[in-house]
DNA sequence: CGGCTCCTTGAGCCCAGTCAAAGTCCGTGG
DNA sequence: CCACGGACTTTGACTGGGCTCAAGGAGCCG
């Protein structure tokens, strides 16, 4: 099984063959792939399906009027942009592709579908909001309170485990396809002291990034230099109540 | 009418008599009152019931290791912790009063009964949440991008749209009940410079703060100063299409 | 090979932090 | 009614983390 949004959402709770089903059918139409630095939403759209990530990276971001822009959250494979999006009448920041980008683009009606056919599935549906929304708390932790290291090294511990809940990780490495211009709008720092800080990571012995690939060599001691909790996630199996069989 | 739940959620649409009676009956149940800095809930609890604020100001914070605080949300009244944190095993924050507080806890059932007995309800309480995460998102971009004068006065703006939609607003003052070090765990800032900050914005005949009395005398211009956008607060009763009758 | 885009490094500056000490406000109790 | 204590605000002096500006290197693609 190859579909990473089944694969993270099992992180939660288990699925019975025929929702495993059900959740491939949904996010298998509409498909659509985008290449590198595409939009997806503009802010002031009326929102019209849900997009899910299938493959690379996308973003969800906010342009200040002169320009400044903060990067609000990465979407990576499995990733779900807000599923009852369409309450609203107008979108209040913008999508848009970091990496060339495989999409479903998951109608309304299909997500109804899907939540009244399975409990278990709305459950779920939820637990991947929550979770999401765990993710924007913790960021708004790290750009008040964390310093640049402490803000990099938490974001390269969050992507390891987000990744490896979809299986994208290779030990302690995995591909980190984004620029450190895309990283400093993330982080709330400027270009060059984002790269400076990645230098201090490196030169500390922390980590490797050659091309695309992130090596993190003291997983324990990354996580403690960023003051790492990785109960926030809420990545571990808690509907295993729920789960099918 | 004075339920500020019911009037909060009025600013996306109207309910009927039933409807109102309803949300009335749930919030009205289990109703308790705390003094000033109390917590309400802990990080690593299991989450029971949801709390709704009636009276007084709350937060949800979170703290380092180290002992660093960032507070991540304002609880104003009207406001809705999380409808849905069941789902989750352990919270991964903690809430706490700022001011004594008149809290309503409502349970699970509760909540999935006024979800089943009105379409229109269901729909109210996803918009809430909605408005919650994009509220969130704002501040994200506020740490990351805004200066210290701004991310000041975008924060002031904020509330008093946010309270203006609960009756909480007098001309363009009202209160505001809370300490600089609270301001301080909120902005990402020292409360030193906090003060500073505030310094400016009264010298700069923006604003006066006197008791817990905040008064904006020039509200485009403080916005315009804060590159606030209101949109993102989704006030503007965009579930007309909804209305009762 | 030229021209992108992205990364790296240096120098100087400034916004915001820290430390420390007054000042103000307010509630309480004598 | 005043004295006291505690919490909060204000101010000053100094420090430092992160920003800006600017130039040069490295990698990649047509």
């Amino acid at each position: 099984m190859n579909n990473p949004f089944i694969r993270k959402l099992e992180n939660f709770t288990r699925f019975s063959q025929a929702e495993r089903k059900a959740l491939e059918d949904a996010t298998g139409q509409n498909v659509r792939r985008l290449g590198s630095r595409e939009d997806i939403v503009n802010e002031g759209d009326e929102p019209r399906a849900v997009n899910l990530v299938l493959e690379g990276w996308a973003c969800r971001y906010k342009q200040l009027q002169d320009g400044r822009r903060q990067i609000i959250a990465f979407f990576l494979p499995g990733d779900l942009c807000d599923p009852h999006i369409f309450t609203l009448r107008q979108m209040d920041h913008a999508v848009a592709s970091l990496t060339p980008v495989t999409l479903a683009r998951v109608t309304q009606p299909t997500i109804e579908g899907l939540t009244e056919s399975s409990t278990r599935i709305a459950e779920t549906l939820w637990w991947e909001m929550l979770h999401n929304a765990a993710v924007q708390r913790e960021w708004t932790v790290s750009l008040g309170q964390r310093s640049a290291v402490e803000r990099l090294a938490h974001l390269l511990c969050e992507l390891y485990m987000r990744l490896r809940a979809v299986g994208l990780t290779e030990g302690t490495a995995y591909d980190l396809p984004v620029t450190q211009a895309d990283l400093a709008d993330t982080l709330g720092l400027s270009s060059v002291h984002v790269n400076r800080t990645i230098q201090e990571l490196r030169g500390a012995g922390q980590i490797t990034w050659k091309g695309r690939r992130l090596t993190i060599h003291d997983l324990p001691a990354l996580m403690a230099l960023a003051l790492f909790d990785p109960n926030y996630l809420h990545l571990d199996h808690e509907g295993a109540h729920l789960d099918a069989q």
